[in-house]
Order: C-alpha cells, then sequence, then structure tokens
DNA sequence: CAAAAATATTTTATGCTTGAAATAAAAACA
DNA sequence: TGTTTTTATTTCAAGCATAAAATATTTTTG
C-alpha cells in the first residue's frame, strides 16, 4: 500500500532528546556517587546507604518507623532491615519499642550517632559544593525547581 | 585547587542550592531507575545492569575486552564478569579469544542477543520518553547539553 | 635470556538490593 | 467471641557492587 516516498527528510523523534538526557543524567549522578561512595569510605569508613539512612534519621528526630524510613528512601523493607542492623552494631542507631504495637519500633540516631552524622553531612555539603562547582547557584536552583516539577506530576 | 585568598565571607548558600539540585537529581533518576528496573523484570525477565552491558556490547558490534567493558561503565572488574557470565549463561553474549593475547577476550553479542536487545532497547526508549514526558524536546536537549559540559570539566 | 614489572581477568569477602515468603501482632468483623 | 484481614517487620534466595588478593600472561629491563 503506502509507499509513497517521504516527503520531509526525517526529523529525529522527540523521544531521542530525552532518552539522550535520561543518559547524560545517569552518568552524572553516578560518577558523582562513585566519589562519593570512596570519600564516605575513604574519611568515614562508611557506605552511602548508611550515610543515607542517617541523614533521614537526622531530619527526623523522634524516630521512625523502618516502614516509613524504607518509604522515605524509596527501597525495600528487608534492605533497611540490614543496614539498620549494622548501624545498630556500630552504635549509631538505637531501636525503641513503640507503646502500644509490639509489631513496631522507632529507630533514631543515637547521642554518637548524630555527632558523627554531622561531621559527615559537613564534609558530604562540600563534596557536592566541588562536584557541581561549576553550576552557579541560580543555576543550580533553576534546575531543582524543574525537576521537583517533574516529579510531583508522576508521584 | 584553589589556594587563592577567600573572596567572599561565607559561601553557604551557593553550597545549599548545589546540595538541593543534588538531591533531587538523585530522587528523579533513583525514581526513574527502579520503574526500568520493574518493567524489565515484567516484560523481559531481566535487570537493568544486564541490560547496562548489552547496550554497551550493542554500541561496539566487534566486542569489547572486559576492561573495556568495565571502563565504559564505570563499574569495577569482577562485577562484570558476573553479569557477562550470567548473558552467556542465556546465550546473550559471547566471549571470543583475542588472537595474540591469551588473557584478554571479546566480549560481544550474539546474534539472539543482538535481536532480543533491539526488543529491550525499543520499550526502553519508550519507557524514558514517558518518565520525561513534561520535558519540551527542546528543553531536555538544554539540560543534555548543559549536563556534558558539566562532566567534561570534571572528567 | 631471566627476573621484574605491567596488564587482563577472575576470585574472594563483604555489603547492598530486590521481591517474595514467613512471622507476628493488631484491627476488623461476623 | 473467634476468625479473618491487614499491618509491621524480618528472613530468604538470588543477583549486583566494591576493593583487594590471586592467577595468568605479556612486556620490559638488567
Amino acid at each position: 500500500m503506502s509507499t509513497s516516498a517521504p516527503v520531509a527528510p526525517r526529523t529525529e523523534p522527540d523521544s531521542k532528546a530525552r532518552l539522550r538526557l535520561w543518559l547524560r543524567l545517569l552518568r552524572l549522578t553516578r560518577n558523582i556517587e562513585s566519589g562519593l561512595r570512596e570519600n564516605l569510605r575513604r574519611d568515614f569508613s562508611t557506605t552511602l546507604p548508611r550515610f543515607d539512612v542517617m541523614a533521614a534519621l537526622s531530619r527526623h528526630r523522634d524516630g521512625l518507623k523502618m516502614s516509613q524510613l524504607s518509604g522515605v528512601l524509596r527501597v525495600s523493607n528487608g534492605n533497611v532491615t540490614g543496614i539498620i542492623d549494622r548501624l545498630v552494631e556500630e552504635g549509631h542507631v538505637e531501636r525503641r519499642a513503640v507503646a502500644g504495637d509490639r509489631r513496631a519500633s522507632h529507630v533514631c540516631l543515637t547521642e554518637a550517632g548524630q555527632a558523627e552524622f554531622a561531621r559527615q553531612a559537613a564534609a558530604h555539603e562540600s563534596w557536592i559544593d566541588a562536584a557541581l562547582a561549576d553550576l552557579a547557584p541560580e543555576e543550580a536552583q533553576e534546575m531543582a525547581g524543574r525537576i521537583a516539577q517533574l516529579m510531583k506530576k508522576e508521584g
């Protein structure tokens, strides 16, 4: 049937531009992440997942339930269990019973954990600042806004 | 790096803007990645790391040495070994001897692997297109360009 | 040429991650 | 009330990821 000639020179589909952006986004975040892992290991003998958990807990001083924590971090339940186990061993985190619900527990930073995290967070912020130094603050703010807008639509 | 005199009294606000951008970037890519993982599993019984490896190999039809592959993907050597082992078991990839060097081998997609990857890549492109649908192609292109520029400076 | 250094890859130990199944406690309900 | 359903968490099996050590081969060098 329709073997008619292509009239206009083929333009690139929109999906290609989005795909290219995705690949760059992925590469950028992976590069930065691998730098962070290395720095965390070298300077604090810790890992990015443990740092992420402590960061979440530091924003919730009264503690979080395991399920809330995995929700905030967008990772699986079983995953958080293992990380918390190790943080408890290190003395950075403690599990507290929840009154009236023997299934759940609140997970909180200990005093030592808070102090340790404060040090880590300061270093982390400066590493990120260095990694994105070529971005003017206004530009960073603008991009952050655009991304937030994007994510609002999805979930 | 820059050991010149501290010009501004305080760069705190700048680092905060960059930090916020970083956190959003991380959240965006993790959200999209977790969608991709789910889709790859559901529709192709495969994983993101395996898809990434096949994508790299499809861009290098003559094959890559293991060390080149881990270099391209920015992951450790040992990591790639395991993923290639599984892809070989599945019949999607084969190892070929390198003439004149018995240490190395070239890793290539098989015929079956090429065909399978073509299907996966088409689906992948449409998933990304959907995930970033709110971004106009021009905007996507602009962001991609900005990110490429950023990464050029670092490495 | 033989010893030493460099290169390519695999193995090992440990930890992160997932989805699914298991356990246990609380809430709903018949 | 006793039974079902839902909720909170852990356990499990498999795969992914790293750094470091091991193995094997090639290249350099004395």
